[in-house]
DNA sequence: ATTTCGATTTAGAATTATTCCAAGTATTGA
DNA sequence: TCAATACTTGGAATAATTCTAAATCGAAAT
């Protein structure tokens, strides 16, 4: 499946001053294969399924490294883990109140022009949206 | 300075099914007099110029009181401590990476137009903009 | 003004998420 | 192969927040 990724990942991480190891594959392939933004703990778990003797810390580190490289993305809803995300196309997130799911939302063909004051430079920008997910529209909020 | 707020505090908090505390008119004090996104704890630290007694725990119900109250929100820099913000209008925030500081950017007269999929419901965005602040815009950034 | 009941406050314990640490292990370049 | 350095590991430590139980307070009805 990421025969392709490899060299990508390898080379990311070379380039970015970070060693290729067994772990930062197994992390990068786990982002890879369920796309639902897990936390640290959710690839830890996952991780372990094929590598048992992955540490906590491990999984840190390797997300760590995957965002430094450019590979992954950290995801912040608002207070709770922080979750991760391969997509690195510009996108936005969408999380569902209901079923607290993380859908990305693509961006391309939008002209953010929010106006800064002068001096002010940007290097980047989220955009997180709150709402009711399409399977979570009927329901009512739980959290009122 | 908030003789005005406070029938609007009252008002506010009591269709929200919260009571009026002078704890909760305390900490709204404290976010109305200094508007630069304190967290939790600073919060606690100015209230407790002037209300000594008050506990930490105290601080955090009546920022949740103020936040579901419609009052105050709860500004999320990616991790770390959250931040409140009394600035009730339409805006986004601004972090400067260098010295953390923390900016409100009006964004009357944006249209923010981000297609959502069908079936999504938004009932609201969080914009945050990450880069450097005019101060800070001359400096490199410590952080690499 | 007094009673009453639920909301609020308090201090501290508990929890959650993350980072730090020291020791052993693996990887890369000479 | 060997040295230097990065990486991994398990566990301790930390930071931020939430929970808990008991005391207190506030609002509404007497």
């Amino acid at each position: 499946m990421n025969k392709s990724e490899d060299k990508s990942l390898n080379a990311r991480l070379a380039t970015s001053g970070f060693r290729f190891t067994p772990q930062r594959q197994e992390v990068y392939d786990v982002l890879l294969e369920k796309r639902d933004h897990p936390t640290a703990e959710e690839v830890f778990i996952r991780a372990k399924r094929r590598m048992p003797e992955i540490s906590m810390a491990t999984v840190y580190n390797c997300l760590d490294a995957l965002v430094q490289s450019g590979l992954a993305r950290q995801v912040t809803v608002d207070r709770g883990a922080a979750r991760f995300c391969p997509n690195m196309q510009e996108h936005c997130h969408f999380f569902c109140d209901t079923c607290h799911g993380v859908f990305d939302i693509d961006l391309s063909g939008e002209t953010s022009a929010v106006a800064l004051p002068p001096k002010f430079k940007a290097t980047r920008f989220e955009i997180a949206i709150h709402g009711k997910c399409p399977a979570c529209s009927g329901k009512s909020d739980p959290n009122g």
